[in-house]
DNA sequence: GGCATCGTGCGACATTGTCGCACGCTCACC
DNA sequence: GGTGAGCGTGCGACAATGTCGCACGATGCC
């Protein structure tokens, strides 16, 4: 077995350290934990700065993990793995719920759809695995966006362009959405993507409960939402269930 | 500036690679992504392995992002910051429930108590923070325990101690417990921890929803469950209530 | 003000990381 | 079955990089 590579190694060790230690740390704190020369360690620091895995308080010289890497774990999970986990769950909220059933995961700024079942009649329906639809219109980017702040700053960033006169287009508008999301735990949207059509949609947490994709039914208004415009009950609890059930299979034993 | 620590910088491209990319990579595939040879490309994901970073599958010779990674994200928050983001709404829920309460995290295979709020009438009470609890016993724990499959595996691993007659002191026992705590959302202990008393919590999630922390209420039995020693609907939407409020503030924006 | 401690960065040089190459294994094609 | 291509793995030479002592400026305490 040839040798590991050292700076590597230690640089894991401070990852480790600040977090599962108590809290933010100092460069000499960090130096004498792991038993390094202060400049060694300042060297990791410095490095791990750089490239987003820690982070540091300018006012306190402090260091903490950083944002960089809780991205990385929020993405641990490839979409093939998503889809294989969801597949027989989405064909049962297809033919429970009667309408079409999207799965998918944040990517680039939008949803990537990783699974679509079609409704179960004989309408005439395009398949969507692969396509990727605005996050800021539609229920499944929704849910993705309510739990991951730095992708929905993103989208904001970015500009939220307008798809119907529905569509969330400012930063408040998008944020009230979120909130409301993250309350009630699944999203509703309301001819945000598609005039007539709307949408419902729950997150499908994986280990240690981080929310790495969703699942969603799709369809028109008038059979998604009762007369005041909000989602049918029955409806929301088939979404719901659909999403903890695939959640408990991706969360493990 | 002083130059970064290049094995370090490639060991990230690595890990973003193998969260970013098309899913498990064979080692050519990150060579060429990077325009590294591949005799790096190896040794740096041998290094990443032998630290939990990565994992190989034995029979593809894929890789992927490895659980020792997922372990940093799901514990960066330190106690103190959970602590200051829950201090009110702790308060707050004690006074609505007549209760109480405690806020914890995981940590070393039992529940550091990081914020305690006594019940609000003049009982004798003693403080709690800073001591740690049995996570299999506990309504706080087995929230925690519920989301973080690793940890369960550690603290079965570990024996699962007898406290009173009615802790779970099997695998099985903790692991309908478990599933039970996923299904519902929330956690219900009775008499686990201490004759005569029982617990209702409920998960705290930060950034992409990980499960970081739990807030819990605790009392006698009689004044936590009904007559079939099942939890009160109210008190539990109660503490749901004040799990989801500290959550939307541990989210961000 | 003096002293101790810390974080940061420079630069010498020893150690470590890099990486070409060889080998065994697997797979596809004839 | 035989052959060739491509892959993953590991060895080892050596150049590049990482290590780390030291100096300096900033901060806090007495």
């Amino acid at each position: 077995m040839p040798g590991l590579i050292q700076s590597i190694e230690r640089s894991s060790a401070v990852l480790r350290l600040l977090a599962t230690g108590p809290g933010r740390l100092r460069v000499k704190e960090i130096a004498d934990a792991l038993g390094l020369p202060k400049s060694t360690a300042q060297s990791i620091l410095r490095t791990l700065v750089a490239i987003g895995f820690a982070e540091q308080d300018p006012r306190t010289a402090r260091y903490r993990l950083g944002r960089g890497l809780l991205d990385l774990g929020s993405t641990g999970l490839d979409a093939n793995e998503l889809r294989a986990r969801a597949l027989n769950w989405a064909d049962a909220l297809a033919s429970r719920s009667g309408e079409e059933v999207h799965v998918g995961a944040l990517r680039d700024g939008g949803v990537l759809v990783v699974h679509h079942v079609f409704r179960p009649d004989d309408s005439a329906q395009s398949m969507d695995t692969g396509s990727v639809v605005p996050a800021h219109a539609t229920a499944l980017g929704r849910v993705l966006l309510a739990y991951q702040a730095a992708a929905a700053e993103d989208v904001i960033a970015s500009g939220l362009d307008a798809y119907t006169r529905r569509t969330p287009t400012t930063r408040q508008a998008l944020a009230r959405a979120l909130a409301e999301t993250r309350a009630q735990g699944w999203a509703l949207s309301v001819e945000g993507w598609q005039a007539g059509r709307a949408g419902i949609a729950a997150p499908l947490r994986s280990y240690g409960g981080l929310v790495i994709g969703a699942i969603g039914i799709s369809g028109p208004v008038e059979r998604l939402c009762d007369t005041r415009r909000q989602a049918r009950p029955a409806l929301v609890d088939h979404v719901v269930a659909a999403a903890r059930a695939i959640s408990r299979d991706l969360a493990g034993p």
